[in-house]
DNA sequence: ATTGAAACGGCCCCACC
DNA sequence: GGTGGGGCCGTTTCAAT
């Protein structure tokens, strides 16, 4: 269903997700529309989700990112979820396993933003912060 | 130094980071040729670090998806780092605060595969494990 | 910092293999 | 599943403002 030249063109979108067919076609031998329509099959069949850009919080006034493992409440999963929206904050959510059963990857200005946030998390649960200090995959 | 209209393109860009400058033009009713001229300047003062593709790792093979805390054991901070390339399976590292310093996403084909990997960590600190369920951010 | 115009290059559809 | 071509659309550069 993926193949390896499916494989070559993922590799490259990881890569830059902006590169053009033409370029692709050139890295794993192939047409631009053959690459196209390898790419138009790939999003169709859900691997490729979407197409995201990396950005420098820092440098856009969010001084602080936090990783947040967060026991809920017995019973609060469902509203808590329909609540997530009510938290821009958060950039990333998931239900892990382990008795902190939700973690959260969050966004913020400074300290205080960061009290305020905790402070609304903790109708729904628990929660436990890790500051991040620095990215380790890119130096 | 980022104004409202770099927020807005920047906006466009993560719901689809392969969005056309024309297409973002319309949307911050600005020509083509300005908005090519912001993202250069947004991605030259690396406020932009880049674009990425989203995967359903799933589909491809990789049928568990973990986090890890990692407690390095004293001094092994840059031979870890050093070491980093040696694990594709690792795609993000983390730094963080807590007695577990170091946060890392791995992805693998499946269970077999994760002791491997824990035998090859084991080396470098000790790791707690905890497996991805699901992502409630997309369902 | 933004623009329009022009040249260039990429994308896309379709017919064909 | 892959290709090639023609028309269209997007990108890039640049001179002008």
């Amino acid at each position: 269903m993926v193949d390896t030249v499916d494989l070559k063109i993922i590799e490259s979108l990881k890569v830059n997700s902006r590169t053009s067919f033409v370029e692709i076609g050139k890295q794993v031998g192939l047409s631009p529309s053959s690459v196209r329509e390898r790419v138009q099959k790939l999003e169709d069949t859900e691997v490729i989700k979407g197409y995201n850009v990396q950005l420098n919080n820092r440098k856009l006034g969010f001084g602080l990112e936090v990783f947040i493992m967060f026991k809920l409440f017995s019973g609060k999963l469902k509203t808590f979820c329909e609540q997530l929206e009510q938290f821009p904050e958060i950039c990333e959510v998931f239900r892990i396993t382990g008795t902190h059963n939700i973690f959260m990857k969050v966004i913020l200005v400074d300290q205080l933003h960061l009290q305020q946030f905790i402070d609304r998390l903790l109708l729904y649960g628990e929660p436990t912060t890790h500051l991040i200090l620095s990215d380790l995959k890119n130096l």
